[in-house]
DNA sequence: CGTATATTTGAACAGAATCAAACAGGGTGG
DNA sequence: CCACCCTGTTTGATTCTGTTCAAATATACG
């Protein structure tokens, strides 16, 4: 019907849950390792795994038939991926880069939540925090406007890198995606947060955060 | 700090669960009665209910400082209220009508679902559904036009209704919020699927749904 | 260096928002 | 029972933000 992770993953280095330090899940999974472009997930296909992503980032994102494009979101090193499925994934989830991720089985993780509390509160907390992410973006698309959007998107890159120097993992059309702009939009609002010296872009894929204190007012 | 769930609910006929079949949360919770426009919960409050909603409808929404307001999900009988949250409400939860529901506190609820498979199992699902819907909500507003999210929150309802005379529980405003639109747009809509004869209003809260194909194939 | 791809910029357009006014409905009190 | 008012809804005219279509420019990669 559909090859398997390990297949798909065209994994070099699987290994149970080895060099994972204080994941409860580490016991359950197996560690794999997906190239920029891959698939962890496809959208309509049934639910097998949940990811715990190690490192690199990816995105999860949704096709319409008629070619409209949704990014659910962008996951980064820590996160839970396919929490939010049931039977089916909606959403397909791609590597943006080289990632490594700990698949565990679905099945082992309901039978695991069922019998040990920790796991069981695990999966709630991380849920609950995938919710309140999902309410916090839906604000963002239904109520703010373009510029508003793309501050916060660079505010929430520019507090994960801890640095003045962000590098952006995702393209523009990614970008546009998710904030429900188009590429074009997307573009002008960079131009427009260069020209007032909020950032600034120091390559296609790396800017520098000028005014810190004006990308988070602008995010708010 | 802030009241009790049953003095601000004003409640009449506090009771232990008395009167629900089947529900393994009844054990857990207090059933309480909610009247329209009452607040279940308010947006920054300490999160310390999930609310089994036994009864009427309910309205979560975000207010932001600068008035714009977002509804994040109507919910009906069956649903669970109040999962999205960690330590704080992001939203408030306020009820359309006469509502009746069963209040869980929340470190209950973790408790029994550590150590009670099926509670956790019951959480996992309610959550991972409502992160569904939240998905499919947010492509509505991200990347639908007017008239495609009106016509798909009057299928939604003409579903649950299950019939063509179709009421509204919820205001123009409301809905309004709920699909990131303004009242007026919303009108609008309403009024150009009444000219096109895919609906009729038969009072202000109140539709037929004369086209189920055509409202169905907008809504899509 | 040249080519394919990604990004930026420009001009015209469209859809929804805003501002403003008219129009119900639903209660209330006379 | 009717006139009135308050609120919620509809409609109209205009504006504005973001889209679309098109072209230019930059970047990465062989």
């Amino acid at each position: 019907m559909h090859l398997s992770v390990v297949d798909r993953a065209n994994n070099v280095g699987a290994s149970h849950g080895a060099g994972l330090t204080n994941d409860p899940l580490a016991a359950f999974g197996v560690q794999l390792v997906f190239r920029r472009n891959d698939e962890l997930v496809r959208q309509e296909d049934p639910t097998e795994f949940v990811y715990r992503l190690l490192s690199g980032v990816v995105r999860t994102t949704r096709l319409a038939d008629d070619g409209r494009r949704q990014i659910g979101a962008f996951h980064y090193a820590g996160d839970l991926i396919g929490l939010e499925d049931g039977d089916i994934h909606l959403f397909s989830a791609e590597a943006l880069c080289d990632c490594s991720v700990l698949a565990v089985r679905r099945t082992t993780l309901e039978a695991e939540a069922a019998r040990n509390g920790d796991i069981a509160r695990l999966l709630w907390t991380a849920g609950s925090k995938r919710l309140r992410e999902m309410q916090q973006h839906m604000v963002h698309i239904g109520r703010k406007s373009a510029i508003e959007r793309v501050a916060a998107i660079l505010a929430d890159l520019a507090g994960r890198a801890g640095r003045d120097e962000v590098d952006l993992p995702m393209s523009r059309q990614d970008i546009a995606d998710y904030l429900s702009l188009t590429i074009e939009t997307v573009s002008r609002m960079f131009s427009q947060l260069q020209a007032r010296n909020v950032i600034s872009l120091t390559g296609l894929r790396c800017m520098r955060v000028c005014n810190p204190a004006a990308l988070q007012r602008l995010a708010a």
